[in-house]
DNA sequence: TAAGTCACG
DNA sequence: GACGTACGTGACTTAT
């Protein structure tokens, strides 16, 4: 923890306010930031920020500080109107030409103090608070003047400080705020100090001097015997001009020797009304901080504690502290509440508050679910909580199947292009932020009415930076659920359900305006629920550098989609066909009776009732398992069956996932494969990709390998495929701190045979392929979180010889031992896990009450940050690859993203400079985020089709 | 809708 | 010390 164990209060919300600038009279605070910074560095531990060991003990009091003041002060039955925080400047003053030796005597501030001023400054900016400096004067000259200015228009004044020369501004409607003693300083407190009123502090001060800033006044006379002389003679002027008739012999004899120095101390002390004003009074107006600066702040210091309780106060409108229950956060969600847009002035007048808003949500909706082929039905907008719109562009009347003599009535509403162009403009303004949920779909429809929205934000990443691994969805409905408490309308209660499922289009106005808006409505409410949570719990940089970018790469790289060839495929289909036909007369022959070769119970029945077979090992539910490693096992006993088995599954396996459904999946529109990657479905950080899934098209064999020569360049195109090599165990490598895994990387060996070497001791030359084999199988267990067991049956060895090889390898690599014991530590404590990119993945099945799911929650806590690190680098790749192509003037189109490897397609003639790029932004996707302290490779091939590409 | 299986990283 | 057992996905088929 960085933070100030200062107290600091709960929160700015629920704390009534006063209306600003209401009425004449200016209720001003000015903090004298000097004095809160030096206060606040010696009240607390030099404390550090912990990512890189900036000194950060002052700043973090002076925030904590400065927020407290800021609560307390808008708790005050008249709350200030005005508030700013005044800096001396570093330059030299008029007082140091009055006299050189002014403040000449300081010492320099601590070493450790020095870089954290200027974060001084932008602690105020962030917390929304005036910064009031000027060159050649002190922060004390201001203050002075801004006091007497106020002062005098009628106002009130505070000064926050404790620092006596200040005490002389104090009067009727000006005083000092000691915050950390909470001690008011007014007339009687001023006397007490001096012995005199404020108006003639700077008298004494004069006489007595002042050793810190080196102020001489007369020597040997101190604040008493100062106080003294004045009150009895009255002022200054007077006593210095009747010096002769004080009886004291020495003070006397003083007076009159020291006269020229003790005017000048008046000097030097004085502070001056006249001082010009940087900045008008009418700027210092009181205003809430920014939440998203402040919380930008607060999270590159890395003050969680305050973080959270700043958050939990202004930034967060929507969320109500513990302590104010009766009132509903915002108002209730109104379907009924939301217009439907149908004529361009109104569509006018939204937009226009959108502007003024700065913020919008929207949604659009679409005739479709896959968001390739959709077209767009209509928009929906919400500026405010409960204040949003529908604006339908392609509803039609349901046809009756054209019954009809006349065609159906049209409905009344804007046109696509129309509205199309009137949104561009503020879809498209930077100045306007745009949240979505989900804005892939969005964005990718959008896109091809030629909007490219930015900025834009999206309320299913925030979800996934905040809570990945804590619940299954980061969907809307879940989300308005689990936050608002608000269950939406459900999409299929608009559209039906099953065969009278209708399409969008079809959906009447009124209950399409009702659905639709209020998406846009709760899409906007969970954004100012959960935006603020990001830099209050430290995962701010994780959504803007690995999920924010990510919409608008994936809708581009799903709508370009991929070519397949239809002919390949067909006649694979075919082909495919024809064997399983032979494949499964043989297994009924050999099984005496026909079955279903597709039903892995009646495969049971044959296998181990009626052939008798030995049943291995038992599912889930008990059934003996007919699995791949099953069927291999009565295999190699020298059974026929099968293997015969084997081969048609894995025919009906390509067959049915692949040949004939590919084919299905290509779009009317482009002629091409559109998958859709789903960027926050699994725990990880991965994407994964579906309808069709094209992760994972089959390669690891021969049969697999024909269908993935299907996927094809445009003519005169070829496809790059480039992936990282050995990325995860890279990555662990870095994270584990493991040298010989490290030079082994270096220099570029093989990683695997390296592995057995060292744990062997076998020279990687001659080294038999099955010694290679078993190293490779333990790297890969060890980033699974491994285990005797599963290492035994991957290799099909007894478990303690699994076991003994896990023992050496935790022997040569302790720096892996080391990793999964603070990485389950963390898990447990936590609840969580984080990549080195500070991605949160939260492992709840860690706390469970059965061993055996907290045995699986640690080995998904070994693998998280490595799987995760490995995809957040992939991530930050692609975020950089759209534009460093068109920067290298590359026309090159990303297509598909599997985990470790990109897929795009090039011109011919621009292949070579694509793989220039794509190597270079890929290798070095880690920084300057990351420093790691191996390499990373990637292999890049360009080929007509993906097979050869690798 | 669940279970079993298997394609991928 | 017992507990089931490699990590992360999506899609298909059968069976309920």
């Amino acid at each position: 923890m960085t933070d100030a164990p200062l107290d600091a209060p709960a929160t700015l919300s629920d704390i009534p306010r006063e209306p600003t600038q209401d009425g004449p009279a200016v209720r001003l605070f000015l903090v004298d930031g000097s004095g809160f910074i030096f206060r606040a560095y010696h009240a607390l531990p030099p404390l550090t920020r912990k990512s890189d060991g900036l000194p950060i003990g002052a700043i973090s009091g002076f925030c904590n500080m400065l927020w407290k003041l800021m609560v307390d002060m808008k708790a005050q039955a008249e709350a200030p109107t005005h508030l700013a925080v005044v800096f001396d400047h570093s330059e030299q003053t008029f007082r140091n030409k009055l006299y050189e030796q002014y403040k000449a005597h300081r010492p320099p501030p601590p070493e450790d103090l020095i870089p954290q001023f200027p974060l001084m400054r932008r602690a105020t900016r962030a917390f929304g608070v005036p910064c009031l400096e000027l060159p050649g004067y002190e922060a004390d000259d201001l203050i002075a003047a801004y006091a007497c200015k106020v002062r005098d228009a009628g106002g009130e004044v505070t000064i926050i400080s404790s620092d006596k020369d200040l005490m002389q501004l104090v009067g009727d409607r000006v005083s000092m705020l000691d915050t950390m003693k909470n001690l008011k300083i007014g007339r009687e407190q001023v006397i007490e100090k001096f012995g005199v009123p404020p108006e003639k502090v700077v008298d004494v001060q004069a006489l007595c001097g002042d050793s810190v800033d080196n102020v001489p006044g007369a020597p040997g006379i101190g604040v008493k015997t100062a106080a003294l002389l004045i009150n009895e003679y009255g002022d200054l002027d007077t006593l210095l001009a009747r010096a002769g008739e004080i009886k004291q012999p020495k003070r006397r004899d003083t007076l009159i020797a020291f006269a020229d120095q003790i005017r000048l101390s008046r000097e030097l002390v004085r502070l001056d009304c006249d001082t010009p004003l940087p900045e008008p009074v009418d700027a210092l107006v009181v205003d809430d901080p920014n939440p998203e600066e402040l919380s930008a702040f607060l999270e590159e210091m890395e003050f969680k504690s305050l973080a959270r309780r700043v958050g939990a106060g202004g930034a967060a409108p929507a969320q109500v502290p513990a302590a104010a229950p009766a009132r509903p956060p915002q108002a209730a969600i109104d379907v009924n509440a939301y217009v439907c847009v149908r004529d361009m002035p109104t569509l006018d007048a939204w937009i226009v508050r959108a502007k003024a808003a700065g913020v919008v949500a929207f949604d659009t909706e679409t005739d479709a679910l896959s968001s390739a082929n959709a077209a767009l039905c209509g928009i929906s907008l919400a500026v405010a909580p409960g204040e949003a719109c529908y604006i339908p562009v392609g509803h039609e009347n349901e046809s009756n199947g054209g019954l009809e003599f006349e065609a159906p009535e049209a409905i009344e509403q804007l046109t696509v292009d129309e509205v199309v162009a009137r949104l561009k403009p503020l879809l498209e303004d930077p100045t306007v932020l745009k949240v979505a949920q989900n804005a892939k779909y969005d964005m990718a429809v959008l896109s091809r009415h030629g909007v490219a929205v930015a900025p834009i934000e999206d309320t299913m990443l925030i979800s996934y930076a905040l809570e990945a691994g804590l619940h299954k969805s980061h969907g809307m409905d879940e989300l308005s659920k689990r936050w608002l408490e608000h269950e939406p309308i459900k999409f299929s209660s608009v559209t039906g359900t099953g065969k009278s499922q209708k399409s969008f289009k079809h959906v009447p106005l009124e209950p399409a305006t009702c659905y639709a808006a209020e998406d846009a409505d709760v899409t906007l409410r969970l954004y100012e629920l959960l935006r603020p949570r990001l830099a209050r719990e430290g995962l701010l940089t994780v959504y803007e550098t690995l999920e924010r970018g990510m919409p608008a790469v994936l809708a581009q790289m799903e709508n370009e989609g991929i070519k397949v060839d239809t002919d390949t495929l067909r006649k694979l289909s075919n082909d495919f066909s024809v064997r399983m036909g032979e494949l499964e007369i043989e297994a009924h022959r050999l099984a005496g009776r026909p079955f279903n070769l597709g039903s892995p119970k009646q495969i049971g029945e044959v296998l181990f009732q009626e052939m008798g077979m030995a049943s291995g090992k038992i599912t889930a539910t008990g059934a003996a398992s007919t699995d791949a490693s099953m069927l291999e096992d009565l295999a190699a006993q020298g059974h026929e069956l099968p293997r015969v088995l084997l081969d048609w599954r894995q025919l009906s396996k390509l067959k049915g996932t692949y040949t004939d459904n590919l084919v299905q999946a290509i779009a009317d529109r482009t002629g091409r494969v559109h998958t859709s990657y789903a960027l926050a479905s699994t725990t990880t950080g991965r994407l994964s990709s579906s309808d069709p899934n094209l992760q994972n098209i089959p390669i690891r064999t021969e049969e697999g390998r024909r269908i993935r020569k299907a996927f094809i360049a445009e003519p005169g195109h070829v496809l790059i495929s480039a992936d990282y090599s050995q990325i995860e165990l890279r990555i662990l490598a870095h994270v584990g701190d493991i040298p010989q895994l490290k030079r082994a990387f270096a220099e570029g060996h093989d990683i695997h045979a390296a592995t057995a070497s060292e744990m062997f001791g076998v020279p990687i030359e001659g080294m038999p392929a099955e010694t290679r084999r078993r190293a490779k199988a333990i790297n890969f267990g060890i980033v699974y979180g491994i285990s005797a067991f599963g290492l035994a049956n991957q290799l099909s060895i007894p478990q303690d010889e699994a076991g003994a090889y896990i023992k050496t390898y935790f022997e040569r690599f302790p720096g892996i031992r080391a990793y999964m014991d603070r990485t389950k530590q963390m898990a447990r404590t936590q609840g969580f896990v984080t990549t080195i990119f500070g991605r949160k993945v939260h492992i709840p099945a860690v706390k469970s009450k059965s061993a055996a799911e907290r045995a699986f929650g640690d080995r998904a806590a070994i693998n998280a940050p490595i799987q995760g690190a490995a995809a957040d680098v992939m991530r930050r790749a692609m975020i950089r690859m759209p534009a460093a192509l068109r920067e290298a003037g590359l026309s090159t189109r990303m297509l598909l993203q599997v985990h470790d490897e990109l897929v795009f397609e090039a011109t011919e003639a621009e292949a070579d400079a694509t793989i220039a790029v794509v190597k270079k932004i890929m290798e070095r996707a880690a920084e300057p985020a990351v420093s790691l302290s191996v390499p990373l490779v990637v292999e890049a091939r360009a080929a007509t089709n993906w097979d050869d590409a690798h």
